[in-house]
DNA sequence: CTGAAAGCGCTAACAG
DNA sequence: CTGTTAGCGCTTTCAG
């Protein structure tokens, strides 16, 4: 197999300097047409490839965005990646993928990573057991722009496109309550999360706004996002002296970790309990019933994510750190709706 | 801000040379404690970042590799980039990620882009709309090595790690006709992918060896792997004079599909029509009632394509194509189970 | 329109 | 144990 061939071995090839070459391949205006069209033939019967490498090295810019995930299991953050790639590709940036498997020790190295690789820009979401953050301080300080999305720090200066979770949890609660549901529980999850936090905010306001009280006893605390915790945490509510008759769940599989539990009580939904999840993951559509839920808005967090990056290394001067919030949508499905038609 | 600071940086400070810093960065045994000690102190201080770039292309290693999957959509892509991110992380590579969305041109751009980028091995699972093969013959041109895993072309020489998608249907319907079930229909995927062929393949080899035969009738091609295609295709399915008692699905998603429509109509799950997928989704243990399906084990190929890259980049002679093949593994739920029992 | 020369940041002989 | 030197492949002044 040959050696690969590179802007000098064309150079050397047809007589010319490697700078004509570098130009001729770059297009420079400066360079003829019949030059050009030589340059071209030649590059592609030496099965030429250009090194980005060297290129970015030279130039100071890599061209390469990083991107840290806590992990792709679900839709979310698959769509949130979509909605990433198809802005930063178009904008003629690379992706570098990480994910931190909501470990902080592993996040503070795709951190290195990404920043030994020269990214120009770091897109994260953090680690479910982030609690410092220095590591994002560090990048901040290289002058690289970061941008958080979905799960950010409580911090005020850092720049984020997030999801008005509270507005989504309040609507879902809101909903139930306007279904006829008086004791409606919620399945929350880890309170140091903004967005877990904001739901269970959210739930809880919902409740005081529409004349209900809020009873700890109705909230369980969920352990991960599985479905089996949402199983767990049902058995333990149908211990209650009186029993809850909806539930809103900060996860969609933990709703439907519930669903399978009641019917197996055969405890009928929404008649006897309503239920709601939160992320409008596609399985959604196909339990039986239907599970309402919140749509999180990922390819379209992906898209602003980059969006203000590309603002943010446009400016010069360090502008204000920017807030971006979007508005969930609430999708009513069969495991809420109607109840009171049903009911009877 | 200060401009970020390179080895040069350090040595000056130090009075050393930059081949002094280099090496006691990277630890080498010929440089004093004392020296290492303080270069590591001031490149702390300094807030001195290594330039992968540089030495990457310094060193004509870049230590990543490239993946393309055709989208993370669904359960199998990503379990497979977990499995491929656990062993390229230990072997000291990062992984460079792509999408091709299951569009060839994308592909070739993905293709293109990583070899810019020069890494040192490329990952891909072939999109949709691959039919042809020269972007991949110049990765091999350029001996990089190259691996497919699930959806591989049809050569010989090849490198791969595939789930022996035939062994998985095959067995899939024989435990469909050992439930008693007799008109089998199948949900088929696209014939010129691998994967979805020989799921076809086995589905018929399977109701053959049983003394079933085959009839195309009950063979519904799937447009895609949505649900909404399964529940058309059941729709189908339940014009026929006579109605299938059960159904192999080349994916999970259009077999739950299929679900809904079946409960639509009043149909029982198993009782009337038993269901089948492939994929192993975590939501087939969320729907009413469980499915049955096949799992692809995703993590494990992730795993294997890597150690393949790691044994072919080892070999300095071209070693022969291999092709690893993973055994499937069906898991048995409620659509389809005790039949007999149930029937009565 | 093209060439010469310098250098991005780092590593790796080769010398001491 | 440390320094000198050359150069990875490319881009970009500065000169013609």
């Amino acid at each position: 197999m040959a050696k690969k061939a590179s802007i000098t071995d064309i150079a050397k090839q047809l007589g010319l300097s490697v700078s004509t070459i570098s130009r001729a391949l770059n297009g420079h205006d400066d360079i003829s047409e019949a030059t050009k069209a030589r340059v071209w033939e030649l590059a592609k019967e030496l099965n030429y490839q250009p090194n980005h490498l060297a290129a970015a090295l030279r130039k100071g810019r890599s061209n390469m965005l990083g991107l840290i995930v806590p992990h792709i299991n679900g839709y979310f953050f698959p769509s949130v990646m979509d909605g990433i790639e198809a802005v930063a590709s178009k904008a003629g940036f690379n992706v570098m993928m990480c994910q931190s498997n909501e470990d902080v020790r592993r996040e503070k190295k795709n951190i290195e990573a990404l920043l030994n690789a020269q990214v120009e820009g770091i897109l994260v979401s953090m680690s479910r057991t982030t609690h410092e953050f220095q590591h994002f301080e560090k990048v901040q300080q290289q002058g690289i722009p970061l941008v958080f999305f979905d799960r950010m720090p409580d911090l005020a200066n850092v720049n984020a496109v997030i999801l008005d979770d509270y507005q989504g949890a309040y609507q879902a609660v809101k909903h139930l309550v306007e279904q006829g549901c008086t004791r409606i529980a919620h399945f929350a999850g880890p309170q140091h999360m903004n967005t877990t936090r904001n739901r269970h905010l959210g739930y809880m306001d919902a409740l005081r706004a529409h004349g209900l009280s809020v009873d700890e006893q109705l909230v369980y605390w969920l352990p991960n996002s599985s479905h089996a915790s949402g199983e767990a945490g049902m058995k333990e509510l149908l211990k209650l002296p009186e029993r809850p008759d909806a539930i809103f769940s900060s996860y969609d599989f933990p709703a439907a970790g519930a669903m399978m539990v009641l019917h197996e009580h055969n405890i009928r939904v929404p008649e006897d309990m309503a239920v709601a999840g939160f992320s409008n993951e596609p399985f959604t559509a196909l339990t039986q019933p239907r599970l309402t839920s919140v749509d999180q808005r990922g390819e379209q967090m992906g898209e602003s994510a980059v969006q203000l990056f590309l603002q943010m290394r446009k400016r010069t001067e360090n502008f204000p750190a920017q807030r971006i919030v979007l508005k969930p949508k609430l999708l009513i499905r069969d495991s809420s709706l109607q109840l009171e038609v049903k009911k009877k």
